[in-house]
DNA sequence: ATGCTTCTTCATAAAAATGTAACAATGCAC
DNA sequence: GTGCATTGTTACATTTTTATGAAGAAGCAT
């Protein structure tokens, strides 16, 4: 099961702090903000982020004071840490790496680069939090793999289930309505008729069953719910 | 337990102002409008929507001016904005986000986008709001899963009984006359019998004393209200 | 109790929601 | 390009839900 990942952002710049916060946030993290390096190192310790982006320069205390610190700590030796700079040089990337930063942007970079180099960090350090396996009951989805099984039986999928799929074991019993799942799988903006949604359930569904087509019935795992959506059927504990 | 979410439309063109309000209060928000930036701020003051969509270009004041002004008031410091635009131009949205919005959407768009995108900034900023299970004596209603249950017994409604229940159980106590039951279960503009809610009721009522057939007498959850409508029976505390 | 009104319940026809097959459009690998 | 896989849409069968009139029950004032 998937957790938020939590990611510390410190900039003084208000605008900046804005704008990352806001891409972060779009991309399934989970924002927390300081104003300064003395404010992030407090929210470090009271918050426990799985990241924390450093701006090089803020009052107070810079980036790399604040990276220094946390280095000397030992709850914090091995927090991922992503330094942002103003200044491009090859010496201040240096210095920055040397201070323990394990990643450096130099501005101006794109919300795109910043988040891959996020979930690049992340795979790196933490790969548990992003090569997620979600199992519900006999299911397996190895989303850094992109496998899925269903008690051992390999079962494929195209993209669109797969992507249905992966929602619904986010969270399992939890109902989505047409509209959600359009939104989650397909993107915003995009238009395509809700019904279509249950087609490709329909296809979803004949897939997890394929292993077992032998005749024996095996549960429904996708539970459609008359009048809201569909849902994967829990495991009787989660919400 | 959940009340009704107030969501502030402000735009000074009627037809998209109607449009707006009619989305969004067909899926369970109760909107307020304004016709300008003025009159919107005012409205907020009053009001306290949960949540604030604002036309980018408004005479007496701009959405721009309006969340500006927002922002730089604690109590309004961090209420969710969301800007619509006509441009689509990346600089327009940069500035939306730059002066404090939450979100921002370019004209044209669907119905359902902007309703996911109220839901998504609502889940970002205020989880709580639409916290999803509903209890009431031993009856619990998961809207997230859309399981209801009394007394640990699992129980089975259609659609509009479903729908009932979370109304009533929204405000236990309350009653509800016909005619508000009829429109915030099968919405305004439909016309519908008012003894057709007595029908439903009945129906609900079997449905949620179902698992105690057994000859025991249970409480009757719903009260009617002679000559005015239904309620649910409130559990001594709240009104 | 009587008569009047307001609810409850039932049966059933009509409407709505859902599942799936079939087909056309699209994209991708070779 | 050809062939194969994936997608979105439509149509239609099937299932579930809903609305409504009518009949019976219950409430209430006299």
């Amino acid at each position: 099961m998937t957790m938020a990942i939590r990611v510390l952002i410190a900039d003084d710049e208000p605008n900046q702090l804005e704008l990352l916060s806001y891409n972060l946030s779009q991309s399934k993290f989970e924002v927390i903000r300081a104003n300064d390096g003395q404010q992030a190192l407090e929210m470090i310790e009271d918050q426990r982020p799985d990241l924390v982006i450093l701006d090089w320069m803020m009052p107070n205390m810079s980036g790399i004071d604040v990276c220094r610190t946390l280095r000397s700590r030992s709850e914090t030796k091995l927090l991922p840490v992503i330094l942002l700079s103003a200044r491009g040089e090859e010496g201040d990337r240096t210095l920055g790496l040397d201070v323990g930063a394990d990643d450096y942007i130099s501005k101006p970079f794109s919300p795109r680069e910043l988040i891959s180099r996020v979930n690049a960090l992340l795979r790196r350090s933490r790969p548990a939090l992003l090569d997620d396996v979600l199992e519900c009951h006999d299911l397996i989805f190895n989303q850094a793999t992109m496998e899925i099984s269903r008690g051992g039986h390999a079962i494929k999928l195209g993209p669109k289930e797969c992507r249905l799929l992966s929602i619904l074991m986010e969270r399992p019993g939890r109902v989505f309505s047409r509209a959600q799942l359009l939104d989650m799988a397909w993107g915003y903006g995009v238009y395509v008729e809700e019904r279509t949604v249950d087609v490709h359930m329909s296809r979803l569904r004949k897939a997890i069953n394929e292993p077992f087509n032998d005749g024996e019935q095996v549960a429904n795992l996708i539970r459609t719910v008359r009048g809201t959506g569909y849902a994967l059927r829990a495991p009787a504990d989660v919400l």
